[in-house]
DNA sequence: AAGAGGTCCAACCGCTCCGCA
DNA sequence: TTGCGGAGCGGTTGGACCTCT
């Protein structure tokens, strides 16, 4: 731009604050509050000189300009960027500390789908927490924590290369099968990877589903994916099959189901359900049916074997559907008792990330 | 115990936005 | 309309701290 930065001038002190650098900033924004930045440093180091000797309305009344030197010899020598760093990050009384809480977590996660890396935008809708803080702990552990559950954390979608690994799992699955008759696995642990084939199924279907909404018709005025495809690939889940919702209507209505098609709706990580899921003790079984009547989605009912008979969520996805967090190479031979001790082996409803799809009252005020 | 590597976070840098003359 | 300067934003960095071997 042309501009000089701020703090080019010689002998502006960099780096970490003191103590005493602090208390000369607290002291001035207390008593004045902040405004201009620029010449806060200045004025935050006259008003501790004013301390021994003058007063600072009398001197503030003689004009800056006579004072600069003396201004610079005793006072706070930063540039008003740095102040203001300082003071907005770390020394305005209001500021949070500590480890973010589960619910912060969920509204960051929330909040981040919709507006992605407006940190102060983020930061506005959670009190006491500044854009800095919650830009790290973006990056330092929301981040990759979306990438270990699969996600794609700029779009908060599923990320597609998880697809091409869907063989390996397809064979995870088989080998499973071997397994039973050389080394058997506890019952749990072939529950689980039955699970985890049946949601890789899942996710390729969403798969599916979307890359037929994206792909243009060919020559033929077809798809080159057919929705029977998915359809194939839904009728081996036993789910859908214990669960047959799905009938002939939904086949050859075929156009009312329009998946990935213009939705307005925002992806958004519902607190209370994640919050449900996130604890590990509490195991889930899930229903799916394709949803015709909403012209779009997949209804997801999730029903908690947990203490409570009622706690139970039907849900629309419009797509995509939930999907598989981490399937790795060792997920086999990993402890299957140990579900709760680690959030990278599949083992329970943490790892279980669906994205609900409803208004968003964030996107109306945002919009 | 010590060194290597990883993680975290305060602070900096460069840029854009916006108000004002 | 244009250019300047202050405020604020997001990306990046560097060093302190932690963990692992």
């Amino acid at each position: 731009m042309g501009r000089s930065p701020c703090c080019d001038e010689n002998g502006l002190k960099k780096g970490p604050w003191t103590p005493e650098e602090d208390e000369k900033l607290v002291q001035y924004i207390q008593k004045h509050g902040h405004g201009s930045w620029r010449a806060l440093p200045k004025l935050a180091g006259f008003y501790l000189q004013t301390h021994l000797s003058l007063s600072l309305s009398l001197s503030l009344s003689q004009g800056f300009s006579s004072l600069q030197s003396f201004i610079f010899l005793a006072g706070l020598n930063r540039c008003g960027k740095s102040c203001r760093l300082r003071w907005t990050n770390y020394l305005r009384p209001d500021i949070k500390r500590g480890k973010f809480s589960q619910e912060e977590e969920q509204s960051i996660l929330h909040l981040h789908s919709i507006l992605g890396n407006k940190w102060s935008a983020i930061a506005t809708h959670l009190p006491g927490r500044t854009d800095n803080e919650i830009k790290n702990f973006w990056n330092t552990h929301l981040k990759k924590k979306l990438i270990q559950m699969g996600f794609d954390p700029m779009t908060h979608q599923p990320r597609t290369d998880l697809f091409s690994s869907l063989p390996h799992l397809l064979a995870l699955a088989n080998l499973r099968d071997l397994m039973v008759d050389h080394h058997p696995l506890d019952e749990q642990a072939m529950r689980l990877q039955a699970d985890a084939v049946q949601l890789a199924k899942l996710q390729y279907l969403q798969y599916l589903l979307q890359s037929a909404a994206s792909i243009t018709t060919n020559s033929y005025g077809q798809n080159d994916l057919t929705d029977m495809e998915a359809l194939n690939l839904l009728s081996s889940i036993p789910a859908f099959k214990e669960n047959p919702v799905l009938n002939s209507s939904h086949v050859e209505n075929s156009s009312s189901f329009s998946p990935g098609s213009t939705t307005t709706f925002q992806p958004l990580h519902h607190p209370s359900l994640l919050a449900h899921l996130s604890d590990p003790q509490v195991p889930f079984n899930f229903q799916t049916s394709l949803n015709s009547e909403m012209g779009q989605g997949c209804n997801f009912t999730m029903i908690s074997q947990g203490d409570n008979p009622h706690d139970e969520s039907s849900l629309v996805f419009p797509f995509p559907t939930p999907v598989i967090s981490t399937l790795t190479d060792d997920m086999s031979l990993s402890n299957p008792g140990d579900a709760s001790s680690s959030t990278s082996s599949y083992g329970g409803a943490s790892s279980f990330w669906p994205e609900l799809f409803f208004e968003d009252p964030i996107m109306h005020e945002i919009s």
